[in-house]
DNA sequence: ACTTTGCTTGTATAATTATTCAAGAAAAAG
DNA sequence: CTTTTTCTTGAATAATTATACAAGCAAAGT
């Protein structure tokens, strides 16, 4: 019986790429998938899979599969943009700070400051950490998505 | 109310040395080190540390903090920690500012980036200068109680 | 003083997740 | 082929976790 197989292989693929952010939510993503299963398989599923439920930095949960628990290194791109120089993003009230790789924080602030996002009112880089001035007005989400535009991927650098 | 603060380190502490598999287990610790509170408390808690449940190898479950931590490096010694170079600690909102004597600054946060105390959401150094951003969830006195576990005597700096 | 505002918490409950139990299906053994 | 064992699953339920609500309290403002 590959159903299983084919099953978590599906939950394997949701989870990563959708934010999910219970079994129930999970369990409609199947059907719609053509897969017809149960909450309780659902809980043994993610069980056998060690993924782990986490609060989100919105206010909510995501399932995460164990490997992305830790930043993955070998998915650093040195291409268009060096993201790989950037370990996480991390907010403390209107602050937001990103930790990079030794050498890289000015790099990567003058990329923000010449983008200027409007969520971001400026920058203070210093040799691994960026310190980042929000705009009162605007979310943790809006940030993220603003910086988003230019740096494709930043999303999974939020920490907590 | 610094009990929350309290209590948040010590839900911390308890998470990363003990295998806690519930949040009525997390209760049961947390009893024996007096502090008496509800799984309600608790649930709020873990949300705002961004504390995971995990499916463990032995069949259960464990909650783990999440991995932003940095290699340990932390058991170098600094016996003779350099803190005739700090002139004094003062808070503003969730910022600490550090000065130092000129030249001081970069070392000085390097040596706090190393050891990365849970309350340190990171650091920007100048030259005389070091900002402190601070995690939301933390008092001004657990930051200083963060970094006199390395900082012996950084109490005697705080201002106010 | 008195409000007001915001934060923290416990109770009770809702929501979610894990497991027990039994049953059906496939594989293994006879 | 028949029996036995092992897997997988759903339904029901147990266990666990999250939250709505209200109370208590402190800081800040009037």
């Amino acid at each position: 019986m590959k159903v299983k197989a084919q099953r978590v292989n599906a939950i394997v693929q949701l989870i990563e790429n959708n934010r999910v952010g219970s079994q129930d939510e999970l369990l409609t993503l199947l059907e719609q998938l053509g897969f017809k299963t149960t909450q309780a398989t659902l809980s043994r599923d993610l069980k056998a899979l060690k993924v782990a439920k986490q609060p989100d930095y919105d206010g909510g949960y995501v399932y995460v599969m164990p490997e992305n628990q830790v930043p993955e290194e070998s998915e650093l791109s040195y291409g268009d943009f060096p993201l790989g120089g950037i370990l996480s993003l991390e907010f403390s009230g209107n602050l937001a700070v990103i930790k990079t790789r030794p050498g890289f924080a000015n790099g990567i602030a003058s990329v923000i400051d010449s983008h200027g996002p409007y969520e971001v009112l400026g920058t203070i880089a210093g040799d691994d950490t960026i310190l980042l001035i929000t705009r009162e007005t605007v979310s943790r989400t809006g940030v993220v998505s603003g910086l988003s535009l230019f740096m494709p991927g930043i999303r999974d650098k939020v920490v907590g």
